[in-house]
DNA sequence: AATGAATGAGCGTTCATTCAT
DNA sequence: TATGAATGAACGCTCATTCAT
């Protein structure tokens, strides 16, 4: 399991995209196929993404979409690679937003990143996605990417909030933001026990937060 | 799914044992049977968690296997009933530890429950429930249970560090502090690439909560 | 592919037997996929040799034949190990045939192997082994046991007949005498062509074995 | 199946290249596929001889394969009749060879028919077809017309050799002394155990054919 | 308390074949 | 000529479960 901690590399991404489905009706099956695996990995776990159901809730046969991913681990790949792209442009808007003042941004984006742990969606699929990167390198490769250019975008509004922190503690610091926020999933999510907290959770977050980012008092 | 946010009831738990097994060599292959299935689950994950490989790694026949559990599920809510009793042992020895000054005894669990994350354990086996709870009752019933406690715990030491704090304040902080930690596994964990950060990690917390903490502005 | 150039070790072959079945009705039901497996192949050849094909013809299920036999490659190594037994009893039973002069007695030999290859079963089931062992190293090493029994029974005769000849003498000898009866399979077998000239052929291998072996001429 | 026991009808085999492929760049890509599927019967049996196989092997889509060949069995038989073209070609050389002595003659065929055996194409092939005859009309018929040819070869130099023998007689000589050669295969041919032997089972096959032919006590 | 036997469903995968373009 | 799309059957294999002993 090699990991990358490198910047997320756009051009490996997006010649990933399945080997067939080089005319437009493929492109269509092809998406179609992606887009039912993604929806019942969230619906019904890893444990039941069976080939069958993805091509049952694709509409196709069975044959038909191992013509599209000639193997089960092919499929995943897919899934994630087109997956990934969604969050990639989701944090590249947060980054680029109407310019603000560096606090307003960096609560805007709390703000966002936890209020989307309450969508089914996140909720499901993430836990699967963590769970299996202990035992598959191409979500483990997943998660390397999208985290790291997550981190990326907190980074610039950090560094905005306190210049005097040095680009390791701004690291250090965006990993210990985002993962505390990762955290919440399991307990603030889609059907979740605490999901009436979500806006307190932001709260805190926000505070202790901009406390630590202000304080300066990050490890060297 | 129903949901408990009352408090473990200890009752449940301690008459889940299997129902076969009362003689001492029935509780002795009984227990053998959930270890195993315990390291199977952190191994190689929830999808290859399969009554055969359990069989196999506790060196007794299926046959054997299934006149102690007679059904997956059923062996799925021991071995999770087996297993949450050592975390509330843990939690409970870090509630009643040595009398210290509150700070220290703060600061001493955070880096107790944080180092905990680096273990194999740790790191393979709770991603593997935490997607098991969106889809199974049994994971769903031990995680209510088991972070539950866990607040507990840190609730009896954030009260004597704030006595300012209300109940549902400290409640509302408890799940903000567990949540914030747990968020770490995938990243600090056993074989993950931000392992080495471990110990900044724990400073960066400590210092967080207890400005949030101290500060008092926890949303009412 | 390693090849066994010693001789056969029936202590090997004989402990082969199938992990399951050790009661009576699975050992029962073992010998019947080992039979319903030889059918198969013998009638349709071996690629058509497929589990569900022999599970049908045993009349069990699927299921249950993977129960006895865990893998494909598993059941062909102990059909061979089953097979070759009623082979290598039949090459002992030829050498402490009833005491007869030599002359006598090799041709007895060359007319029962011949005439074997009438039946559809020598036919149709040695081809697929050879074609097999190319690919297959339970099949090849079937060959190698086998044909080295079957050349000892021949080594025996042979030195008597002509005492003159020395060990690597009667190898040779050995080798092409029974190399050369089994390429008549395809032309004088089971439903072949030339199968009426079985007669004639086995009285032109007697005389030119016979003329070969004491001419004498054999390489050193 | 029918058994042709008549000499080989060249009208039939020529006409049976590929329906299409009449232009020049068709015959080039009909004769690619029958290449490649004569190399991947060889190296990799019949049971792996799939359409998917040779067309990736033959560098095409199995959508233009089915082109030219519309079905299995149709490409089956090409693959036999246009390998049976080299064959027949070699023999005809044999026959009009040099004019030497007929001994000479005999000894170089046998030489060259079973040094032939060491190649891989003929130890691997070979097998599959005589496996595949007992199950396949067309392999059955390549097998007939091909040593039919192969035996007219030999009976013409027999004939110099032992003039009094009868037409018959050198029928069954000519069936005794090739399919002797063909049992060889499995034992001398390539990656065989005793492929080393080879030039001894070269004299003894010499010899003892040669004292057969003199000797004329062929049966009538 | 433990084993062995058997079932039937589902899995990922390969395949020959058909068809539209 | 050649490609891409799609189907349906069969393959080897793993599995949870049942049951007799």
């Amino acid at each position: 399991m090699t990991r990358l901690m490198t910047l997320a590399k756009p051009s490996r991404t997006e010649n990933s995209n399945p080997l067939r489905g080089k005319s437009g009706k493929g492109q269509q099956t092809s998406l179609l196929i992606l887009l039912a695996a993604e929806k019942l990995i969230t619906d019904q776990g890893y444990h039941n993404f069976s080939l069958r159901k993805i091509a049952e809730a694709a509409n196709i046969t069975l044959g038909n979409l191992q013509y599209y991913f000639p193997n089960k681990d092919n499929l995943i790949k897919a899934m994630l690679d087109n997956c990934i792209q969604r969050y990639l442009n989701q944090f590249e808007a947060l980054r680029h937003e109407a310019e603000q003042d560096p606090e307003t941004q960096f609560k805007a984006i709390i703000k966002v990143v936890i209020s989307d742990l309450n969508k089914k969606t996140t909720t499901y699929f993430f836990p699967e996605v963590w769970s299996l990167a202990n035992h598959n390198d191409h979500a483990d490769e997943f998660m390397d990417q999208m985290y790291e250019r997550y981190r990326l975008t907190l980074i610039d509004v950090m560094r905005q909030l306190n210049p005097a922190l040095d680009e390791e503690q701004l690291r250090r610091l965006a990993l210990f933001v985002t993962a505390s926020m990762e955290g919440h999933t399991m307990f603030i999510g889609y059907n979740k026990p605490w999901k009436k907290e979500t806006d307190n959770i932001i709260e805190m977050a926000c505070q202790s937060f901009l406390w630590l980012i202000r304080s300066g008092q990050i490890p060297k």
